[in-house]
DNA sequence: TATGAATGAGCATTCATTCAT
DNA sequence: CATGAATGAATGCTCATTCAT
């Protein structure tokens, strides 16, 4: 049912059958419920194999995580172009996201379900290309300030926490259109272009939303941190 | 290290103390990774008597996503008062959906990270909570409408996703604020109400980021939804 | 579900009570199957109760063994009346034997399948009962032949093993009686009788079935007891 | 203790070891009372091995009794050679079945005593491995009544309890005479030959024995089936 | 290069049994 | 007399991983 078993090929190749087939398995089943042998039988070939190509059932998760960051990266890299202005860029990048994560769901759900759920280590593997979307992100939004001429004048951190804010959104976005039928790229795309560029360039332009006072009232509602409840 | 051991006490607060462990191990460890053995030692009990009052590992999950999707609920509502104007209870809401999640890291684990990604039942009891999250929001959105004597003109589709978006932003800022040391829950707020709220103006104004003709080039940036590659 | 649920009753009451739900739990579920939870339910009382008057599941066993055993003997021997000729008694007896089992059906499967199948302690306690029936069929069987002022020159061993069968084919009718609906245990009785009086008969009067000197051959058909293949 | 522990064999060899041991193992402890891992033990190998090849346990119970079952049937049928006269085909299949019973206790144990007492779904496949035993031997009467030139005059049912009944007798003598030290399975034979070709034989030539009108008393001898006590 | 054979370790679940009241 | 609360000890089963060929 796998992939159609041929005897002796490169390495190259069958390993990435292997990881075809783990992407798939992972993506559906979780890291924990899928199996080795599962992965195996997917890849059309022998146990031994897939630990004499990738080691244990950790080596290759992070082998999965990391060939489906650097496809979705290159795939937003490659979607926003940097000979346009900021907000086309955002656009096309986001476009291409949104394409990238509705043509591979597997991928995505390692990358975005997966890989976050299953400890540390695999999840510091996909915050490392979450952190250099943001960054690219935040990028974009201070060259938007700066093509506007405009002083952006926004702390560092609001500007990450808004990069955040917005691949959050994206993130979301993403698995929102993988569950529901009918929802294509540029629509999503399209609704958060529209929630998101506006905002920025009303902040821009120094059209901020205060905070009152002091609303804290009753149960529970400190706005400062305190310490979890463990 | 867990609950002091006390011996003899009644039913229901023992089923408390174990849905305590549950919760935690289950946000830190995972479903399946979580074993029995750990809840029950943490709990101060044997294992039988988990399996006595809980039934199963199912059911115990069960149990923990409803009692941490139901204190966070009822924390957002109780944050947000309905008879402050619409952004008022959107700021409100939002600062106490920050406070607890910051307060309670492992249930929110659960709910976000651990329930959705442990097979379909699990995530349906989530996606109700999610739902009526976000049927909220998209309320308090057309109430704002409302209240700015705008005709909001927003097609229904558009509107859902919007409300996805923010709660989206929203999740993925709480994920932030929960690893990213010294984020207090009214920054978070205040990040996301900068975010959305000048954003959402906009959009009601009738000021949309148009998306261009067609900007589809080479690599997998189709728009339209392909099929997808498995 | 089981007996109503009455407060305060005298001890050997109680304990007919467990004993029904214990016999009709083993007959039905087996030995190891039942549980003490469902025997403690069914009889209507707490299971610690059921450990006070009956010490163990061993004992408990025990207990229904006893009881049914006395059950099974004393309607054969209620039902075979000494002062009849050896053939009528023999005949009533077995009437009385598989009414009996009829009506016990849940005794009759502790006596006769599941007592034999879980341990020699339990099988030594049916094995007592089915001496005394065998023993009793013997006699009658002597009987029989000095009312017929034959004597019988039959050797013990081979009275024995007459009676064996005589009683073996009696437990297996019962067991088809039981199984196939329809059958009266004046049928099952007669069937017998017809079976064995007449082989009796005619073994008395010293026409025997006479084994050929010798038609061993080939594979496994060795007559003699060989070590037997562990 | 078990057998000698060699390593890298061929599949098929290996499960034959495996249900020896499960043979042994669910003959004499029973089939809830023997745990995987004596088995395992017992065959030389780790458990997972047992389950890689048997499944489950109620597969590798169900393994057993198929194979006992098929051995004892082929051992029976290479018995009774179809050229010889009725009876000497009854007597030599006899004796081939309390040879067999006798060489392969616990296999008769698990067939016997085990199979019947543990599940439908066990008994059933025994009930079939009767039913054709019971078949046989039916088949033989009424030849025997051919040979004798005797129309058999007798009605279906009673050539089925007949049957059953000597089948019965066959298994519990089979039973008594493993118990029974010294105890050939020529004896065994005879004594059943002797028990029941006589009987058979008057049956057949109209000498009946007739049940009593009415001697029903008292206690519980009521011939007629009544509702069962649960 | 590739695999059939094999296992150590762990996990969810159940059960007979006992305290403390 | 009677029971709610609690557990030690198994048991069936699975999985990641390795060895011998």
């Amino acid at each position: 049912m796998g992939a159609v078993k041929t005897k002796r090929m490169p390495r190259a190749v069958r390993e990435q059958q292997m990881l075809d087939a783990a992407v798939r398995t992972f993506g559906q089943r979780g890291y924990m419920a899928a199996s080795m042998d599962e992965i195996a039988e997917l890849a059309g070939v022998s146990k031994p194999l897939v630990y004499l190509y990738l080691n244990s059932k950790e080596d290759l998760f992070t082998a999965c995580i990391r060939r489906e960051a650097k496809a979705l990266t290159e795939a937003v890299r490659a979607g926003a172009r940097p000979e346009l202005p900021a907000d086309r860029q955002l656009w096309s990048g986001l476009t291409a996201f949104f394409t990238h994560t509705a043509r591979h769901p597997d991928g995505w759900a390692v990358l975005h379900l997966q890989a976050r759920t299953h400890g540390e280590v695999f999840a510091a593997e996909v915050a490392a290309m979450r952190a250099e979307i943001v960054a690219f992100v935040t990028q974009l939004i201070l060259d938007a300030a700066r093509e506007a001429h405009r002083d952006p004048d926004l702390p560092e951190r609001e500007v990450s926490g808004l990069a955040e804010a917005l691949v959050g959104a994206a993130e979301s976005l993403a698995d929102w259109a993988n569950a529901t039928p009918g929802v294509t790229a540029r629509q999503s795309a399209a609704t958060l272009m529209n929630f998101a560029w506006a905002g920025l360039g009303d902040l821009m332009a120094g059209h901020r939303w205060t905070p009152p006072e002091d609303d804290t009232r009753a149960t529970g509602a400190q706005a400062g941190r305190t310490s979890p409840v463990r």
